[in-house]
DNA sequence: ATATAGTGTGTAATTTTTACACTAAGTAAT
DNA sequence: ATTACTTAGTGTAAAAATTACACACTATAT
């Protein structure tokens, strides 16, 4: 039920964490600030939904200018809104996250006015953040470790081809525990959306592992069961 | 990363589903708009934010404004956001759920000019809803089957003492499908959140079933353990 | 040849889940 | 008081899923 109030004082923004993994470490994407308030902080990064775009799109639209890439996952997953979240007014804020695979050519672009930079930055190693931004992260982090557990969103951290140890880092990374190397291979597998590859892994100093490719076809077929980690 | 653009255009608002549950039925409470529009469609109830108001707050004002109640279970799930949602003009809404245990004195109340009446509908036969709020509703469903498989959100919706047999109707509605009696009460006792009463049932002309009661105490003592259904 | 570092594999014990049917208790009608 | 009716309340065995756990293999580098 909505009227309209064409002179309605809200401002609505739309905030992401962009979740980035290189084969080492969780990162999420930081802007630092060049504009008041909080001018010289680090924050997440955000614009205003544009008139004629829907969120999703503008969630994209955000990424494609940190970083140019399309494509990415991307998931709405809250909205913020006390009223002194921010000290110069109402602004509402829907918060998206993303899973990028970094390490070639992800790095984030020169950006816009209001940033100074952009850095990748360890989730294990964060700065303090702007307005609530903490807490924006914090959620969004809970989220994809719920996720992680029954959708297939693993692959979307991992180049096309894989190997199950680098696999199970990405859940160990987003779980925040070691998980047994046999049970895991046993379940993951036991699935039926991966791919054994005749390829192996290369440029390894030691034995080289098995590549894997996540199957979207049979994973589409087995859908109505949902993964359950 | 907001900035402040005052001139924005964009109009947001909440909507809720409000389920209800009176012993028998899921209901939602619908009311039929007397404006354009739409006018004379059902629809979710709703409003502006308020400026000063926090988005649960808002949430909860809408429901009191209906319903008279206070204190009730509500989750923020989704925003919805789409720029032709809205026959005039962007409008982007954020959907709330609720859970509220109907019989007694939660009947809608007289209601503001944007609609003529408030209903309780049962969710098997529900109308044509206006705007996008089929997919709302959808999402609402979606998203409290889930949550009600790992949250104890179903004793919301009854009263505060209850029988097994009831909680597990409950369960069902929720989940769309039959429940085994034994295993359903084997595995609810064995969480060890529900309290047995001396009391039993009264007014049934059978044998009278066993009251008990959720127990918030123990429940929030393990509650690192999420329930798991 | 040897050291090194990560790959890849199986099994037994435990726990959890599933499927399934009858007796007990209370009320209502005669 | 007998009977009919309706729901409450209970146990077990089989199957499936989860957990804990250790060593031999392979490729590379020196």
């Amino acid at each position: 039920m909505e009227e309209i109030l064409p002179h309605l004082d809200s401002v609505f923004s739309i905030d992401c964490v962009l979740f980035g993994f290189d084969g080492k470490e969780l990162k999420i994407l930081l802007i630092e600030r060049n504009e008041e308030p909080f001018k010289d902080w680090w924050a997440l990064p955000g614009n205003i939904v544009g008139a004629d775009e829907s969120l999703d799109q503008s969630a994209a639209r955000i990424l494609y200018e940190l970083t140019g890439l399309r494509g990415i996952y991307m998931e709405q997953y809250y909205a913020f809104g006390d009223p002194n979240r921010h000290p110069q007014g109402r602004v509402i804020t829907l918060a998206y996250y993303a899973l990028i695979r970094l390490g070639g050519d992800k790095e984030p672009r020169p950006i816009s006015t209001y940033a100074k930079r952009a850095n990748w930055m360890p989730i294990t190693d964060l700065p303090k953040l702007a307005f609530d931004h903490q807490k924006i992260y914090d959620k969004g982090l809970e989220k994809i470790k719920r996720r992680i557990k029954h959708q297939p969103i693993a692959f979307e951290l991992l180049p096309e081809k894989f190997t199950l140890t680098q696999l199970q880092h990405v859940y160990e990374l987003i779980l925040g525990k070691k998980l047994d190397k046999r049970n895991f291979r046993k379940k993951i597998v036991s699935f039926g959306v991966l791919k054994e590859l005749d390829e192996k892994q290369k440029g390894v100093s030691y034995r080289a592992a098995t590549l894997y490719r996540f199957d979207k076809r049979k994973y589409a077929k087995l859908f109505g069961k949902e993964i359950s980690f």
